[in-house]
DNA sequence: TACTTTAATGTTAACGTTAACATTATTATA
DNA sequence: TATAATAATGTTAACGTTAACATTAAAGTA
């Protein structure tokens, strides 16, 4: 940084006091119109750019929102940041980003970070890997405002954000049923994360409701990503052919991306084969050669809901702690067997 | 921000100077190792948390990149931001994250707050709608080192780190022009924008070379979207069938989407009518129906590079000015009509 | 032991801004 | 005109940290 121009040096061009180019720059009452104008075009003329970082200091505020990301190439969230990004500049906050990689440690580096930087408020999505909650508890306890999207942390007193993940998951699974599949697999995602734990909830309910048996071997755990679900796939596809399943609903769509993979490369179709469905509508998944059955999460709206919450703790003490939660939509493609 | 714990509530309770306390936490010598140890530990215990606001201040540095995004939710930028943090955090910067949304004046919105949070320096890739450079100078006059990515202004003397659009250009259209294909119509990006202006020469160029017509009524303005490319696209296709082009190269991957829907829409196959390439290698582009051929963007290594070169100027006055391009490759799929 | 070197700690000022209070200039009122 | 009210400007201190210099304590050296 090299040395800029501050208040003292255009106070100094025009022989006034700091406090009367403060006042005339920030628009308050009390300065003559006169004074103001030259202070103004003084200013200009200097080259000034006022110092948001003093101002941060002596206020005790950056307007500034702190905000974690998983996994910024996940489709999920650039929409997500969108819809934050869009209500933060109009509300005058501005965005520090920080990724976690899905990486507990990253992600608690982060929170530090955040905390160190001031941050009015925080929004986080949990990372895949988190088991430990101590770190919430920490920002908790430092009173900064968090707020939760999509992968939430309940049960620690801040609000979240979230599709209704296990009644998607309910449906998307009991669509299955309706093509009287018996045999009906699950990709679950990590347990330690809200949305893995919800979505196979949602799953056993609806064979529960539909009076299919549950079986531990039809549920394998896939992590987020793609490679994941390819791996997962495949060991559901080495199991004794009579055992195989029929169908199966991953925890997201990249999971489902990969077990798609899995199910070509030993030469089988979908869904005349093995039906699949998946989470979230990834960008890509109505463009795969079998478009992909899936549950639509509105992005943006959740990255909205968030910080709207996120900027009601900030700026008013009495906001209550919440839940909100998204409607999801079933959106029916080729994948399932339908048509 | 409430009131948090401070190096002085730290020092208090120690009954020793402030100073101490910062020379045991930031580890500088001549600390006595038990003082040291103490002042950990009380630090901890009191729930301790530097202010990175006030240090940032006292040393006229923030350990803070801005990045300037025109549309978080193209998948370039995506990934160029993950090759971005990947050294950020490495190195100890934290990024603020600003979105133009491709719109000129909140672009200049954001370098404004960029310089006012007195960010180290600043990776911009330049809005659709920018025609007036004069922020830019602006923000170099105040010496904030810069470096633009992607889409990039020259001659203002700023790094940048950008691919060889020209050449990928002129290769892929030259590609189209080995399959025998004469009438060959380009869909242009904004020709305020770098790489709109490079991609239209290097298609003139291909054409040059093999002694080709170029023909204003094949140029056809797109911008960077969907949207743009099917309305480009219908506006080609109202040419009289003797005129209507053979092949297509549009700008970018998105507006060849919207091109495409724009073909089908009529009843027209691709290739077997008109045969289009796109450039970028979006996500979505080996997924289609008839899956895009186009030219491969690395936009991690833009990212990375681009950050490297603005890390090297923010430590290093002596760091050059350079203009750094990165190579693309061609990536054949089925929509040129090749296999 | 007296003196020098070095290690450990302390003090002051600065970074650039604003809030709170203090002062001076101006205008309105009796 | 004298006095009260108000508008305009100024002064001081604070936000939390660190660099630079100052001091004191401890350890070597002659």
């Amino acid at each position: 940084m090299s040395k800029r121009v501050t208040a003292k040096q255009v106070a100094e061009e025009l022989n006034i006091s700091i406090m009367t180019v403060s006042r005339a720059l920030s628009g308050s009452p009390n300065v003559d119109h006169r004074t103001k104008e030259k202070v103004i075009e003084t200013a200009r003329r200097l080259g000034y750019v006022p110092n948001q970082i003093a101002k941060s200091l002596a206020l005790q505020k950056t307007d500034t929102i702190g905000v974690v990301v998983p996994e910024i190439t996940h489709s999920f969230f650039p929409e997500a940041i969108r819809g934050i990004e869009k209500v933060t500049y109009s509300a005058g906050y501005h965005l520090i980003l920080t990724h976690s990689a899905e990486n507990a440690e990253r992600e608690m580096d982060a929170l530090k970070t955040l905390a160190a930087k001031r941050v009015d408020g925080i929004l986080i999505s949990t990372a895949e890997s988190v088991t430990d909650y101590d770190i919430y508890s920490d920002i908790m306890n430092l009173k900064i405002p968090t707020v939760f999207y999509d992968r939430c942390v309940m049960g620690i007193g801040a609000s979240c954000v979230c599709v209704n993940d296990k009644h998607g998951a309910k449906k998307i699974t009991e669509h299955l049923i309706e093509h009287k599949y018996k045999k009906i697999a699950h990709l679950c995602g990590p347990l330690s994360v809200s949305i893995g734990r919800l979505r196979l909830a949602g799953y056993k309910k609806a064979l529960q409701d539909h009076n299919l048996v549950f079986s531990e071997d039809y549920v394998v755990e896939s992590g987020f990503h793609e490679d994941g679900g390819f791996r997962a796939m495949d060991k559901l596809l080495d199991l004794p052919e009579k055992k195989r399943p029929r169908a199966v609903f991953a925890v997201n769509d990249p999971a489902a991306f990969g077990a798609m993979k899995a199910i070509f490369k030993r030469g089988l179709s979908i869904p005349q084969d093995i039906a699949i469905v998946g989470f979230s509508d990834d960008i890509r998944a109505e463009l795969l050669p079998v478009p992909l059955t899936t549950i639509r999460q509105p992005a943006f709206e959740v990255g909205k809901k968030a910080v709207e919450k996120l900027i009601g703790h900030i700026e008013n003490e009495e906001e209550k702690i919440d839940k909100i939660v998204i409607d999801t939509e079933i959106i029916i493609r080729k994948s399932c067997g339908c048509n």
